[in-house]
DNA sequence: AACTGGCCCAACCGCCAGATA
DNA sequence: TTATCTGGCGGTTGGGCCAGT
């Protein structure tokens, strides 16, 4: 059933034709859109108004920006879909000239293959597990591991741990420095916004190892409670990063974060996730983050 | 030249929430 | 308060293009 709109007249479907488009854009831009059920009966369309709303937003304003997607907006999807999942409209609206139909069309034929094909979770973010890796087109990739893409060259970070596996001496390279560590903390320089582990050492990054990731630049280690291997500590994470949501934590609010405040959303996000993201060194090149 | 399979993307579908009668 | 309307959103579909055979 379609929308209710639609069912008062006979319509028309599928693509629409130059003549169409030009009835639309020349009532649009003459009389507006206050209510889109009434735009095909003035404009003189044999289409629902629904069907008008979705060319005129999706194909026709004026407004909108034509062409493939610069690597930087890639990096901006892929970071905000990190945080926020699939809400394309969300995604979209730090995205000027674009879509949410384009951002959607965009992740699902280009990035999630591309995540996929570096051993990554499309939803998640995270690692695929070991056998599904396998299965991918770079079995044997060097891989770099990054806290966050946001993470702030020049800081001070802290990684702390519950397990002696996790040994990070054994594990951070260059360009981090290991400031002091003990048994269960280590405490790191980053130099840049990546760092690079062995291939073979991925396994004891994982995230039952990591209890607590903070930037001591950014956050105090006390602002952050996490309880790993609690039960409901994910249930937790999804809270909190609800409730950041529903306060209005928007991009619009992060952009400002990631240019001149302390705060690291980013790195937070890791620390809510308490997880590793693990990136193919190529690709990390070819991305070329640069916030 | 004809066929096929994969890919891209515009458009549709169904659901939801807020507005309005 | 309830029913209906409307706009917005995310998931899905299918037509057209293109490369490979």
């Amino acid at each position: 059933m379609g929308h209710r709109c639609c069912s008062k007249q006979k319509i028309k479907r599928g693509l629409w034709s130059p003549e169409e488009d030009d009835k639309l854009v020349t009532y649009i831009t003459t009389h507006g859109h206050k209510s889109w059920s009434s735009v095909p009966k003035f404009a003189g369309l044999q289409r629902c108004g629904k069907s008008c709303r979705l060319r005129w937003t999706n194909y026709l304003r004026p407004d909108l920006k034509r062409g493939s997607f610069t690597a930087e907006e890639e990096h901006i999807i892929i970071d905000i879909h990190r945080i926020l999942g699939n809400r394309w409209a969300q995604i979209a609206k730090h995205l000027p000239g674009r879509t949410d139909n384009e951002v959607k069309n965009f992740w699902n034929s280009c990035i999630k293959k591309k995540l996929i094909s570096q051993g990554l979770d499309p939803q998640t973010h995270n690692l695929l597990s070991s056998r599904k890796r396998n299965n991918s087109s770079y079995p044997n990739s060097n891989s770099i591991l990054i806290l966050t893409s946001q993470m702030t060259p020049n800081a001070t970070y802290l990684v702390e741990t519950t397990s002696q596996t996790f040994s990070p001496p054994s594990i951070i390279q260059t360009p981090s420095t290991i400031v002091s560590t003990n048994q269960y903390q280590t405490s790191f320089h980053v130099n840049s916004n990546q760092l690079y582990v062995p291939e073979q050492e991925q396994a004891r990054m994982l995230p039952e190892n990591i209890s607590n990731i903070c930037s001591s630049s950014c956050l105090d280690t006390t602002d952050v409670e996490m309880s790993k291997n609690e039960e409901g500590s994910q249930a937790q994470v999804e809270e909190e990063k609800e409730k950041m949501y529903e306060k209005g934590m928007d991009f619009s609010e992060m952009n400002g974060c990631f240019e001149g405040s302390k705060f690291d959303f980013g790195l937070l996000e890791s620390v809510l996730n308490s997880e590793f993201i693990s990136h193919d060194i190529d690709f990390m090149d070819e991305l070329a983050w640069n916030f």
